[in-house]
DNA sequence: CGTGTTTGACCGGCGC
DNA sequence: GCGCCGGTCAAACACG
């Protein structure tokens, strides 16, 4: 791999300005399918067709990734590969004048490009073809234009001098000319295409390689600052935790996303007491992963469990998809009584927004439909996702574009996956899995909570004005990871209920951050935090990496301890001292740095979760699905 | 024929 | 209790 630092400062400026291109706009393909229309009359007076253009199509998202690839960067525009561009001439191309007119002044060069061949640093496979068409068909005219030497390329006026040349010179002239602009014409037309096509890849891969870099990042932290961690308080926790796991060290990794699901399973279910699993986990055999695994995700494919259908569904929902649902959460509280659990307490969610034409991005994991909807508040359609890497991964995702924005596309992650990750998808279940344990970091004493919530500020989003967004408004507790490049005006309209965390750029200005801020932030975090309790949390914080199982039977619940006056009093401390999230990165930074970039990912029971998806490619149809809520419209990006 | 998508139906929570 | 709504299911398809 490339050096994190490197990438970041070289990918990051171009792209942004790609990013924002207008011609970005309106690229999507025409959706082939007309079957949205909702029957049931309950909800037709309800649903908004916003546009009546054809719904985007996005083609099924078969994700099969690349499994060594470190950072798929995909240059080559392939449309196989890309259903989101299926045919040149189904494209409206809306951007195209910016290309064209950029390049109308160059013709010339064009045309001397010609004749040396490939000009184009940029070329890619399949463009090639195209080029060389058009090439042919430039070559053709020039031939022409040799052979009237007088009439092609040369300016009109310049001919119009010899009175001697005939009226069919001239008339050949002006066809050869307009020969030579359709040419032309079509060429920009192609490489517009073309050029749209590698943008949205480079998108894609971008946004790859941005979670990539966030990883190492954190990875080298955590190396670093493996000694320091004993300095902290917080050591003595994480003592606690590491357990030998087959020899290794296994950092309860809850990874995250998951910890709220892990939690609910060791409390619901019937079969498997609470009391095993923490019996197993201590006994240092991880939690083989796969006996785990098909232990909390019994019903992992629906039919299994018990048959009553309703029983079996529930079942599954709770446990195997542990999740999403905020709705089951209250019934597994009812049942354990974890009590004020209230319905507050919920499985905790990552939100990445990011720039991409792509109908999904590419995390590395494979992803399955299961569903799409309309949302209420969105014209794009929300389509759903479970993780189809192992049959009981209860790791889901939501993808759906900003309805603002649409080239923003926002992916937000449920779940732990039960199955190693490839290097690909562990990137994005890393980043991911810091932000949800930031945000549940609550449950953890005051201080850690602080520590996670800058150690986030400080790692996640590295580069770039980035910022890292807790809403506590939102039905489940989420972090908003905002991986557009470009500050957009849209991260300003959220809802009240959020408030949004800026990041300083480079770790060594943190001590410049915007302190001011961190106070009220922090406070929040704890503040929500604080609010779900009964989640049951892994103590430790340390590694980000997917690679650690989960163990279940460590959680505890902290929540209740975290309380207004740690919160204020650790805003306070913040506020009264800039240098203090200088030294709470350190501590944070020491404390984080158990995990060790080397870690695989254990089959163990719970892996980190957040992955993206996979092969890149999704293409979508946008269909929207269930009660009248589905409808899409054509309008936006496929959700996709 | 297996795999993945589409999409109407279904479920459960929530607000009125 | 009714209706809305998010989320999921699962039969019907589509595709290679
Ligand atoms: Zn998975």
């Amino acid at each position: 791999m490339a050096k994190a630092s490197g990438l970041s400062i070289d990918l990051d400026p171009p792209f942004s300005l790609f990013l924002h291109h207008p011609t970005v706009l309106n690229s999507f393909p025409e959706d082939k399918t007309d079957n949205n229309v909702v029957k049931n009359p309950k909800y037709r007076s309800k649903i908004v067709f916003p546009a009546t253009t054809p719904m985007d199509d996005v083609t099924s998202a078969k994700t099969s990734p690349p499994p060594t690839i470190q950072f798929p960067v995909y240059l080559n525009c392939s449309r196989d590969q890309h259903p989101s561009f299926p045919s040149d001439d189904k494209r409206s191309v809306v951007g195209e004048m910016d290309f064209f007119a950029e390049k109308d002044n160059k013709l010339v060069d064009d045309h001397d490009r010609i004749d040396d061949g490939d000009a184009n640093p940029i070329h890619t496979s399949d463009t090639d073809i195209k080029d060389s068409t058009d090439r042919t068909v430039l070559e053709m005219i020039n031939v022409n234009t040799g052979l009237n030497l007088l009439t092609t390329n040369t300016s009109s006026n310049q001919s119009i001098v010899d009175d001697g040349i005939s009226s069919n010179m001239e008339d050949k002239k002006a066809e050869n000319e307009l020969s030579v602009l359709q040419a032309e014409l079509r060429r920009m037309n192609a490489e517009n295409q073309r050029l749209k096509e590698m943008l949205s890849q480079v998108t894609s891969s971008y946004n790859t390689v941005q979670m990539r870099l966030l990883t190492l990042m954190q990875q080298q932290h955590d190396g670093k600052t493996e000694k320091a961690e004993e300095q902290d308080q917080t050591m003595e926790e994480k003592v606690e935790q590491k357990k030998p796991n087959g020899g290794l060290i296994v950092p309860r990794q809850f990874m995250d996303l998951g910890l709220a699901a892990a939690a609910a399973a060791d409390t619901d279910e019937p079969s498997l007491s609470s009391s095993e699993e923490r019996s197993q986990d201590p006994s240092g055999s991880p939690n083989n992963n796969t006996e785990v695994a098909s232990k909390e995700f019994g019903l992992r494919k629906r039919g299994n469990g018990e048959e009553g259908k309703g029983t079996a569904r529930e079942d599954s929902l709770d446990q195997g998809s542990q999740g999403w649902g905020a709705n089951k959460v209250p019934r597994l509280n009812s049942s354990k009584n974890v009590d004020q659990t209230e319905a507050t307490m919920r499985k905790a969610r990552v939100s990445v927004r990011a720039r991409s034409e792509a109908p999904m991005i590419t995390d590395g994991c494979q992803w399955r439909k299961y569903g799409q909807k309309m949302a209420k508040g969105n014209p794009c359609p929300r389509a759903y996702y479970r993780c189809t890497m192992a049959a009981g991964c209860a790791v889901r995702k939501q993808v759906q574009r900003c309805a603002e924005d649409r080239t923003i596309l926002i992916t937000t992650y449920e779940g732990n996956h039960n199955h190693p990750l490839p290097p690909a998808a562990m990137a994005m279940a890393s980043t991911t899995s810091s932000a949800a344990r930031m945000l549940l970091s609550g449950s953890m004493s005051s201080a850690d909570g602080l520590l996670n919530s800058n150690f986030l500020t400080r790692t996640i989003l590295p580069c770039s004005s980035s910022m890292a967004t807790i809403s506590a408004s939102a039905p489940f507790p989420t972090v908003t990871l905002d991986l557009t490049q470009t500050p957009n005006p849209l991260q300003f309209a959220k809802p009240p209920g959020q408030f949004q965390v800026p990041f300083p750029n480079p770790p060594q200005n943190l001590a410049n951050s915007p302190d001011a801020l961190l106070p009220q932030i922090f406070g929040q975090a704890l503040y929500n935090q604080s609010k779900f309790s009964g989640l049951q949390m892994s103590q430790d914080m340390e590694q980000p990496q997917s690679g650690h199982q989960l163990q279940h039977g460590q959680q505890k619940s902290l929540a209740d301890t975290v309380n207004a006056a740690t919160v204020n009093a650790a805003t306070a401390a913040i506020a009264a001292d800039p240098n203090f999230t200088a030294a709470l990165a350190a501590a944070i930074t020491s404390i984080i740095g158990n995990s060790h970039p080397n870690n695989v990912p254990n089959n163990n029971g719970n892996n980190l979760t957040s992955a993206t998806n996979s092969s890149g490619n999704v293409a979508t149809t946008s269909n929207s699905n269930s009660n009248g809520n589905n409808k899409i419209n054509n309008s936006c990006f496929a959700a996709n």
